[in-house]
DNA sequence: AGTATCGTTCGTATTATTACGAATAAAAAT
DNA sequence: ATTTTTATTCGTAATAATACGAACGATACT
């Protein structure tokens, strides 16, 4: 058996991918995309989670790359990172698009 | 404390999304698109997994419809369902496109 | 100083994911 | 009929993800 490991870009996008992997993280994007709000205690009012979880998934997104947040005093504002956000979608749309329409199965 | 649900559209985004949250399936992915190998035992000699964790990974893209597996003797072959490559391409874009590109933090 | 507000971090419990090898199943080849 | 090939399922272990409330820290308000 073979054995060669994973590209940079696919360790990337499986990055991207897994950060989206969850409901309400998709619910925070695109809040954030559309800029209905930033605020974490604005999202905190319309997501069925509790604070601190919402905390956790904010995290994840930031540890990904995908958002990022500043205190801007008495709330805590997120937005969307532009530079990964269109990485994100470069990559997305190359493995989405890059099929063979020979049918196979 | 407000509480509603996710729509169906945040939930299938982010079952796509989880499906393609690891290396190992963007790679098999990557694979079956390019229609470079459909075997089951072709990907097994290039993947650095076991071969009942790869089957493992393809039932999980199987469960989350992106593709499909049919049995041609002696081995299994799988491919892109495309119906649904197609929804995740469409779905993927619609978040990442509609962007406020307005600075926001 | 004391109190309220806002988010994060901590501690913890539950469930899900990932991985492997052994065992199994199904058909083909000998 | 036995063996080989091919892939899945089973059993199991280790780690990660998800969720909550309590505790904490930082700032603003009284």
């Amino acid at each position: 058996m073979a054995k060669e490991e994973f590209t940079k870009e696919q360790e990337q996008l499986a990055r991207f991918a897994k950060a989206l992997g969850h409901p309400v993280r998709v619910a925070i994007l695109q809040m954030l995309a559309k800029q209905i709000c930033c605020y974490h205690g604005d999202m905190s009012e319309v997501l069925p989670i509790a604070k601190s979880t919402l905390s956790q998934h904010l995290n994840e997104l930031k540890d990904a790359g995908l958002i990022q947040g500043n205190i801007t005093l008495p709330s805590v504002k997120y937005c969307i990172n532009m530079k990964n956000w269109t990485l994100a979608r470069t990559m997305f749309e190359t493995l989405l698009t890059e099929i063979n329409n020979e049918e196979c199965c």
